[in-house]
DNA sequence: AAAATAGATTAGAACCCTTCTAATCTATTG
DNA sequence: CAATAGATTAGAAGGGTTCTAATCTATTTT
């Protein structure tokens, strides 16, 4: 009872990173068991870099942001801009949207079933649609 | 026939900032000029400074800034955020939401009526929604 | 109308987040 | 186990935005 394959792989976070075409590396593999197999979380580079420094783990910022970008390319992240100069990155890669606390600067999941959209533009010529981002920006109701 | 008060207010302009509580100094108007007495146009910071300057305004880029801002603050644009680094400012301040065209980095106006959403979240314990963003990200199609 | 003053503008420095560089290290291949 | 392609690194550089503190100007007061 030392691997539990199908359970939470731990040593199945090689394969997933493999599987993406990504060598498995001391980094990348630290911060895919930060990221990847907790739940929901939105972190910036910035944060997840602290994080992974008082884990213990040896990283730098450069390969924070190289880390990041590759799993979002890979799939394995989403990005998401709701304030300029800054870029968060989310956990949740599955259909959903966003609430944006503008005091706190915090984002939150919206389940992508409770939100409906009955009416969509058609793409322009020559484009087509990527996705469609819905951001719920929120304020301090008193 | 020198003024149109009614048609298309040109000392108006002056009037309008000062309804909204701003000085109408000679940056101001001018800027007011550009960006609200035509169409519908989403400007960068740095964008709007270079065609101040070349309508032969003399204007520094932390004006441009403070006044984008303030502009913003008193509904009279509103800011859109879609890229990590750079924001854009919409002079349509209507209900409507925008494409993205990832492939130029530019916006375009969705008006209001072809986005429909049927299914809203409530907004979460002492938070009121604000507003609604939604982005339609397009990409080139082959 | 002139003086006073509160607010606006300015150039340039500072700032923050992000990307780049080119040197070093390491997972993989042969 | 050597070779090598790719990854990591510290620190510099970069781009957009904000700050600073000095100067200027619209407005108010006298």
């Amino acid at each position: 009872m030392t691997n539990q394959p199908a359970e939470r792989p731990f040593a199945g976070t090689i394969d997933r990173l493999r599987g993406v075409g990504l060598r498995p590396t001391r980094q990348r593999l630290a911060l895919a068991r930060l990221l990847l197999d907790g739940g929901d979380r939105h972190v910036s580079a910035e944060a997840l870099h602290q994080e992974a420094q008082e884990a213990g783990f040896k990283i730098s910022l450069a390969t924070i942001y190289n880390t990041l970008h590759q799993f979002t390319q890979a799939g394995l992240l989403r990005e998401v801009v709701v304030e300029p100069g800054r870029s968060y990155f989310d956990t949740n890669v599955s259909d959903h949207h966003h609430f944006f606390h503008a005091d706190t600067g915090s984002l939150q999941d919206i389940p992508g079933d409770q939100v409906a959209m009955n009416l969509l533009p058609a793409a322009p010529d020559g484009t087509e649609i990527d996705r469609v981002d819905v951001i719920v920006r929120l304020k301090k109701s008193d």
